[in-house]
DNA sequence: TTTGACAAACTTACACTGTATGTTTTATAA
DNA sequence: TTATAAAACATACAGTGTAAGTTTGTCAAA
């Protein structure tokens, strides 16, 4: 490796990343990484840990990546950065489980964390409700992403699928399964998961059930 | 391995249960588990697909504790359900990572989906809402539990970390988290997400936003 | 210009992993 | 008793993360 391209952290991280918006997670390794790269495995671990210490620093820079703005009303702020979050994490397949799995305490989950928790105390929540508001939109936007990434049906193909899996749920056994996948054969339910749906849910819920107390 | 005591799929999926809820789902490997069984690691092979094929059958035993009743209500189901979900999953760390980003079609799993299903049918909801309802409370549940699972501070001990990490969180950068460490340091929040509440918060919010229609 | 220090690349090696393949043993049915 | 099939066996391969030690290239001080 010449001097003018020099292995550096943000290389490996950016080469990683790359690699793993087309490959996906499971598929990263080390010594790939390194060929990609141009250099032996072992020069790897000049600039980082280790691979989990890898894998973090890729899921902060995709956190990055969400940003939102302040709007009018927490509802609409909230309503903003869980749509964002739900694109970015569609768009890189991979990151949701390590995101939602392991403790990613980096510069930029800290910021997108702080930012949102200030957007929450200046609507007038306690931290304590502040914290568990995140935790459950969060909770909702990472559930229906796992949902959409890991369902093994493509999109747009759900009713076929039903289609070809008519008889695999038994009526006998499973009469309630096997109801919603004819409701999805004959078109009434497309089978998609409504994303804004389910965050109206969730908002309607804080709403509902949260005071906004006066101290914080 | 004497005839008596012939390995079995079951004896596999059992001693693997047990392993990992002492190890962990990241120590399992087949030649130690087949180690436990007293047997060569490719004798599993007869039984079990592969590993992946194992761990689903792992999440599908665990999937098979987690029990609830059919209430007078659909909120008193549901919550009876989530708070189910919760317990067996708390005390099975390792399960809720798979369960969760994984593909599990399984006896049980379709059964106990059948059953949730059958139960917001009953109370008449839509299959589309019915759908869309589970997922928002599975999404809740799933994210509470990793939360806590992967926090890695112990229980009751929100308080002296705080205390130890004061300074982590940089006041100037970091100025709500800060806020909210202090919070936690201070006492006045105990750092623990309230289950409950955020359960209200679904649970609420499906009652204020989801209106029951006539056909399923 | 030479020397010393240090960072960063290198090579080697270890202890694992999942599992494909082929062989031998064992239990059961004919 | 013998044929058949199930299941345990041993071997082997192609990988994995990374510990440990060695060499090389760059730059500052002597």
């Amino acid at each position: 490796m010449s001097p003018a391209n020099k292995l550096s952290k943000e290389m490996i991280i950016n080469t990683a990343f790359d690699y793993v918006n087309q490959y996906g997670l499971e598929k990263l390794s080390m010594r790939k990484l390194s060929k990609k790269l141009h250099v032996r495995a072992m020069s790897l671990y000049n600039h980082v840990d280790n691979k989990d210490d890898l894998i973090v620093e890729l899921v902060d820079k995709l956190v990055g990546y969400i940003q939102f703005d302040i709007a009018d009303t927490w509802q609409e702020t909230m309503k903003q950065r869980a749509r964002m979050m739900k694109h970015v994490l569609m768009e890189h397949p991979w990151a949701t489980k390590p995101l939602v799995s392991g403790w990613n305490i980096k510069e930029n989950y800290l910021t997108f964390f702080d930012r949102s928790l200030g957007s929450l105390l200046e609507a007038g929540f306690s931290y304590k409700n502040s914290d568990q508001i995140l935790l459950t939109i969060n909770a909702y936007v990472y559930g229906y992403v796992l949902r959409m990434v890991n369902f093994p049906i493509q999109e747009d193909d759900y009713q076929s699928s039903a289609e070809e899996h008519k008889n695999f749920f038994d009526q006998n056994i499973y009469p309630h399964l096997w109801g919603l996948s004819e409701s999805i054969r004959l078109g009434t339910y497309s089978g998609k998961a409504d994303f804004d749906l389910g965050l109206d849910i969730v908002l309607n819920g804080i709403e509902q059930t949260i005071e906004k107390g006066e101290e914080k």
